[in-house]
Order: C-alpha cells, then structure tokens, then sequence
RNA sequence: UGGCCGAUAGUUCAGUUGGCAGAACGCCUGAUUUUGAUUCAGGAGGUCGCAGGUUCAAUCCCUGCUCGGCCAGCCA
C-alpha cells in the first residue's frame, strides 16, 4: 500500500493498553479480539468502526479476530441478518478467525450458573419485572433486598432447574446474581442473569427456554474463546465491573479478558441506531437496508463508497473516549480520493440539451479517441462517436449568462472534451421561451481539442453523440437528513426526514457505459462518480460528486 | 439528585509519560491542467472549557466549578 514512511502515526489508548499488557507479559504476548454484533438489524457505519478497531488491532498484533453473534434474545434475530452480517464483514476487507455464537455456549454458561448458585452468589426471584425494578432504587436511594434472596442453595438450584424443564411460564421466575442491592453502581444491584422465553431461536431451536443476558453471556463467551481484549462502546462502561464480576466468580479455561470502552462513531445528517433505521425500512421512507441513502454497509456498498476509503477513514479518526459527531463530508472527501485513483472516466449527460453542429458534413460518422483515466497510464485510452447531434448538459449552455461563466453561450467558442471547439451562433426556443435547442459551428482544425493556431477556450464541456446515446436511469443523491443532527434536542429524527433525498433523472450516456458490470464505478466527467447498480447496470446511483469551485462561487455570490 | 466519561483551529477530531500546539475537511492565494476535477506550492485561522494549586516550566498533574454524554430493561 503506501511507500514506508518515516512519520510513525500517532498511538491511542488501546494500542497504548496492548503494548504495556505486552511488556508486562500478561497474555503472553497474545492479542485477541472479537467482533460481537446482534444479529438483529444490518450493519451500519458505526459498526464498521468497531469492525476496523478489532479486526485491525488483530491484524497489527498478529492477533486474531472472531466474528461472535451476540443471539442471547430469540425476539428480534433472524437469520437473514446472521448472512448479511458475515457478508458485510468480508466485503470490508476482513476474514474472522472464526465466526461463532454466543448460544454455542448456552450449556457451558448453563453449567456455570448452576455453580454460582451451589456457592449461594445467585438466586431465583419470583417477582415481575415492575416489582425488581421498583426495588432497584435509584442514583441516590438505595435498593432493597427481594424476599427471595435468601433462599437456600438447594432450593434454588432446584427451581433453576425447573425453569429449564419448563416448569414455569415465561416471565415467571428469572435468575440473579446476589451482589449488593446498594451498590452505587446500578449495573451490581442484584442483575438477572436469566429469563424465561418460550420463543424460536435461531440456531437453537426449542432446546432452550431460558436464555442468558447480555451480562451474563458476554464475559464468559470472551473468555472461553480466549479473547484478551474486550473492545466495545462507551455505554457498557458501568457493565464492566458485572464483566469482571462474572468473571472472577467462575473458573476460566485462560487468563481473564478485560473490557475497554470507546467512544461510538456519529457522523452528521446521519442516524446510526439500528432501531430507527428498521423504522426507516419499514414504512417505506427508503428501498431496504441496502438503499444507496441507507448508512448501512449494504447501502455504502450499492452506493458505490469503495471499502478501501471507509477502512481509511476509520483509520484516519481514530479512537478516543470522545463522543464525537465527524462530518459525512470528511469521508465524502475519502470516498472522492479513492475513486479518483481507481475509476474509469465516461461521458454522460444528466440533462440533456441538443447541440446541432450546423457544419457537420451530412452524414458523416467520426470517432474521438479519449484517456480512460488521467491518474493511471494503464487504464488506456477508448473511442467514442461524434456526430452532427449532440447532447450536452443544460448547465452548460447560458442565454444570458451570469459573471464568470466560462461556458458555452452565443459567440462563444468552448472545447468539447476529446472531440473539437465549437462556438455557439443561434438558439431554438420552445413557446414558453426555454432553450430547446442550440446551433453550432465547429473548427474541424481542432479535432482532439487543441487548435493549431493556438487559440485557448476557457471552457471544456462534456457531451454524448444522440445517434449512439444510451439511456439509463441515474439516481441522484442528497443528505437523507436536513438536520445535521438528527434528533438532537428533543426533536424526532424522522422529521428531519429530507423530502428531496433522492431526484431521478433519465440520462444519456457513451456507448461504452452500456458494457459496464454491475457494482462498478466510474467518473462521469466533470459530475461526480456514478456506481452501476448490483442488481441492474442501466441504472445508476451517484456516489459523491465531484469539489465544484464553481458552485462555491455562485454560492459566494448568492451570500453577497 | 449519586457514579463514570468527556471538553484542543471555522468544523470534526488527534496529540503532549510536563518543554515553541497537530491532521483532515472547509475556506482563501498562486502554479499546472483538454474535467471550474485532480495534482503541487503557499495562506488565514488557537487564552488547549473556567478558577485556583504543585512546578524552573501546566493544554498535560491535583482541587473546585461550568457545560455535554452515559447508567435505575427479564434489550444489546
């Protein structure tokens, strides 16, 4: 990748943690880490981070990296986002050591549970929901003791076992740990550890009715997968002292795992709960998961982000305990950086206005030979057809052009790109007024755009023959969100919900367009780059656009 | 209200085991350019939240304060 460079980039918290467990020798010099995602919903940016921090530390550390279901709630998971998930993962770039689940070890956290009880640590309550939770107290009141507290370690274990046998209906009983009801700490006021639920689980099925929290599944599935470092977000911090708890209350096959917290990823105009974004599928605010306005890795990859720019990006902010909000601008500017290595330019036109070249021989046919791309010499050259019909983009041609404008307007000679000057003599207009049609003359001199008697044009534009023009459907993006902050203060992020996220128009574009594979990306010239849809080749999704200084001045303008 | 975490250019974030404060994005100049793109060169822009303390020296360590985030699911 990049030449070696001598500038050593900075090191953050958790490396810095890795390498003093290495010089302490605490796990031998082992570094692993897993990726523990719900399989409930589709991953999205913020998961990505995670997904660059821990397969990445892996990688730096020659450690590995388990991708880890986290399927302890038979409720919300499916399948499809099991697939989905493993999908996203490898399209990033990144190959778990193993993909496993956290009911893989349903019978082992079973097995430990059973033991905490023996050493009276855990207890059956027999109390709603509502009730344990009135009796958690609060931030400044101290919590109270259950009735069911102190019942014996036989007694327990035999009713424990009976809430596996499926003695008791859902929500009867659940399991707790015994720790202390006035811990400052919420997370320590008795936790349950397990609750009864007769619904399907995914893998396994009916065999279990009871399943085990997030709290008392996470810290042992580490642990017997040997992880060494426990990365996740910063609202588990209070759990990590329950995760040592666990932990320390248990005999561990290795050495134990430790929690590290930082600070999730937000980027602006952008919602990244799984929650919202299924509320956003479901009435139909978007195509699915993977709409190219989706933050969803399907959608990035529909929409054409290459995964080398979102890898970079991550790369590029870092980790910290910070919570932050990036611009969607910043990786807008790693998606554009990569792309303009890497694709092909094509010459498309999204709203097409008719040039006629009044002094093109009748008939003639002409073929212009142009650079694939400027950036990398290998990409070679290819030929496209130029006629006496053309379109070019309405944006390009001005009656009354406004101060600045460099393009094509009456008297004024431009170059169009690959192909020859032409200057602009006469319009056609429609009833209302509009310009339907312009007439030209070209220099036939300048064939390949440089005159030989070296006269400069201010201006090149694009444009596509009509005869050989293809048609296809371009979908043009804009933020999914007006509120850079969706759902800051009180308000509800969906009412920022912008109306105009999408505008679809039918362009005309080279004939080469219409060999383009599906999924890939190319620089329509001077627009921005377009992705040829996964599905469907003759249609395209806009990716970004192109910087356009441009529109800055007209904005400039615009703001006085 | 208790606990934990945070606060650094216009913006978003790094960083400093205490020694002249960094990046990207954005903005502005100029050069190159058959994309108003790219690339290159340069520029503007900071009381490092506030107040004390320790120190030869504090953005960094300590104390207090202010503001923001998280925590009282049988979600994860």
């Amino acid at each position: 990748m990049s030449e070696d460079s001598t500038e050593h980039t900075p090191i953050d918290f958790i490396r810095e943690k890795i390498n003093s467990d290495n010089e302490s020798g605490k796990y031998g010099n082992r570094v692993q880490t897993r990726f523990p995602p719900e399989p409930n919903g589709y991953l999205h940016i913020g998961h990505a981070k995670s997904i660059c921090l821990n397969f990445g530390l892996a990688d730096d550390y020659d450690g590995v990296c388990n991708l880890r279901f986290d399927d302890t709630n038979p409720e919300t998971e499916d399948q499809d986002f099991v697939d989905g998930i493993i999908e996203d993962v490898r399209w990033l770039g990144y190959e778990p050591n193993e993909v496993v689940y956290a009911s893989d070890y349903f019978e082992q956290l079973y097995q430990w549970a059973e033991s905490l009880i023996e050493r009276g640590l855990a207890y059956v309550d027999d109390q709603d929901a509502e009730t344990i939770s009135e009796q958690r107290g609060g931030f400044t009141t101290p919590g109270q003791n259950s009735p069911f507290r102190d019942r014996t370690a036989d007694e327990n274990m035999a009713l424990f076992r009976g809430m596996r046998a499926g003695d008791f209906a859902d929500g009867e009983k659940v399991l707790r740990a015994k720790i202390d009801m006035n811990h400052e700490n919420m997370q320590m006021r008795d936790p349950v550890l397990y609750r009864i639920r007769r619904e399907h689980h995914v893998r396994t099925g009916t065999d279990w009715i009871i399943f085990p929290t997030y709290d008392w599944a996470h810290g042992q599935s580490d642990a017997i997968e040997k992880v060494t470092h426990s990365i996740c977000t910063l609202e588990f911090d209070t759990h990590r002292a329950l995760y040592d708890w666990c932990l320390e209350n248990l005999e561990l096959p290795a050495e134990k795992p430790e929690q590290t917290e930082f600070a999730r990823l937000n980027l602006t105009h952008t919602i990244t709960s799984k929650r919202k974004l299924k509320a956003l599928v479901e009435d139909g605010s978007v195509d699915g998961w993977d709409d190219p306005r989706m933050p969803t890795i399907r959608g990035m990859r529909r929409r054409g982000y290459p995964a080398a720019s979102i890898r970079a990006f991550m790369d590029h902010i870092g980790v910290s305990k910070a919570n932050s909000t990036h611009d969607i601008e910043l990786l807008e500017s790693f998606i554009r950086t990569e792309l303009n290595k890497i694709s092909l330019r094509r010459m498309a036109v999204l709203r097409p206005l008719k040039v006629v070249i009044t002094n093109w021989p009748e008939g003639q046919s002409d073929m212009r030979e142009a650079i694939n791309n400027p950036e990398d010499d290998t990409a070679g050259t290819r030929e496209v057809p130029f006629s006496g019909e053309l379109w070019i983009e309405q944006d390009d041609f001005a009656l009354d052009p406004p101060p600045k404008y460099y393009r094509l307007t009456i008297g004024r000679e431009v170059r169009l790109r690959a192909g020859y000057f032409i200057t602009a003599n006469d319009v056609v207009t429609d009833d209302d007024g509009n310009v339907v049609e312009v007439h030209c003359t070209y220099d036939p001199e300048t064939a390949g755009g440089q005159a030989p008697d070296g006269r400069k044009v201010k201006a090149t534009i694009h444009w596509v023959s009509a005869a050989t023009a293809v048609d296809a459907t371009v979908h043009l993006y804009d933020r999914l969100f007006t509120d850079s902050h969706p759902g800051s203060g009180d308000t509800e992020p969906l009412s920022s919900l912008n109306p105009d996220s999408r505008e679809t128009v039918q362009a005309k574009l080279e004939p080469a367009l219409a060999d383009i594979e599906p999924g890939q990306v190319v620089q329509f010239e001077r627009l921005g780059y377009f992705a040829a849809d996964i599905d469907d080749a003759s249609v395209f999704h806009r990716t970004v656009g192109l910087r356009d200084e441009w529109a800055n001045i007209q904005k400039r303008k615009q703001n006085g």
